[in-house]
DNA sequence: GGAATAATGGACCATATGGTCCGGTTGTGC
DNA sequence: GCACAACCGGACCATATGGTCCATTATTCC
């Protein structure tokens, strides 16, 4: 099945142009999103990045509301596609540290500036916006049961103590990573998150076997 | 000395009368945006919950940013006042706990919702206005300051290994707070909050001295 | 190839919002 | 008690912003 248009029950046809269009205005709507923030983002921005005009907009989704909500499952779509892929078949405390890694180098580029898709839209939306805040839930528990997974297979592979609790590892390692992002990008520099980051792999690491 | 004014330096005369309004002002600020977010929080929502009119707000502030400069420094102090209180005198393991819970109780009244005053104000300020990004950097930097300073202070009597690098730790334990903060905030439940402070102390436990 | 529908351009609208102005009142210092 | 400045109420303003409408052009389907 291809995309069994959560965001559209209706699911009106939907000729190429019209998806391109609907695209282009996604994209830009997720980029303007992640550099000002959700409430800062006007329709007028996303018009504009995008080249598209009013009608195409409303032509495509019904308020910002529904752009909003988009953008929550494009991001989502994609960092755990991205997560997935680094993650999928993790299995020892070395990928857990290439992991680290990875994250620590792509916000080093940008000196830790935007933070995380995922996180500023969650700390932006979530006591405003219930359907936002479910969804933004739902990412962050499918996020943190990729790492959890990762550290199952350590536990079945004899790397990870067996008594050591997956989940709440996990929960963690996700808390180090999205603390590390603020800090990161209120400092504008990536070391807090960093060294965020090592403390949770240094406590992984007292429940490593021998 | 009586509050140098730094964010008035002609320090206009002020009548208690003024000061009064003045203080409504950022008090009314203050809780909104808290609760709504800054860039969700209107100077007419800001007008009627402190029972002001519009020349008051004006007389005593250039613009909304002011106001916001002006509400990131009110809660800096409160929060550092807090936790200056809190961790002064912290110089053993179970003080740390003791931390650990206050934060966690404070945050379970609400569900974790909101979350905290300087993270969400950082979160949706860091890059669009440099002032805010910077005195929020320093309020952060103070609070880990104390947290360190604690730190410091175990292992002067013993209890902590001298190897271990107080700031460090207490930028882990300040971005676990954080990230407990923001997931306790999307899921609604401050389990994550426990979790990800737990990890964190479980770090520092494994460099007591004994 | 023609009807039906998707897609588009862009003028237009109502309201929200940050900000200004001015007349009048209250309080302060001498 | 008088001059002056702080303080205040609220009308008013320009613009930003989310949203509507309609005429016109592309596509699709039969």
């Amino acid at each position: 099945m291809a995309e069994p248009a959560l965001s559209t029950p209706p699911a009106r046809r939907l000729t190429p142009r019209g998806a391109a269009t609907r695209d282009r205005i996604v994209q830009a709507a997720a980029e303007l999103m992640l550099v000002k923030g959700v409430n800062a983002t006007t329709l007028d921005d996303v018009r504009a990045a995008s080249s598209t005009s009013k009608s195409q907009f409303y032509h495509h989704f019904a308020d910002k509301d529904a752009l909003v909500h988009e953008v929550i499952a494009v991001r989502a779509k994609e960092i755990l596609a991205r997560e997935h892929q680094r993650l999928a078949r993790l299995n020892s405390f070395r990928g857990l540290q290439r992991w680290r890694t990875a994250l620590v180098q792509a916000s080093s580029l940008r000196h830790g500036a935007y933070g995380c898709a995922l996180g500023s839209m969650a700390n932006e939306l979530a006591d405003q916006d219930e359907q936002a805040r479910s969804a933004l839930a739902g990412a962050f528990a499918a996020w943190e049961t990729l790492i959890a997974d990762g550290l199952r297979r350590m536990q079945a592979n004899g790397t990870l103590k067996p008594g050591a609790d997956a989940d709440d590892l996990a929960t963690g390692l996700m808390a180090a990573l999205q603390g590390g992002y603020l800090l990161a990008e209120t400092a504008h520099d990536v070391r807090p998150m960093e060294i965020a980051l090592d403390m949770a792999l240094d406590q992984v690491k007292t429940l490593l076997i021998s």
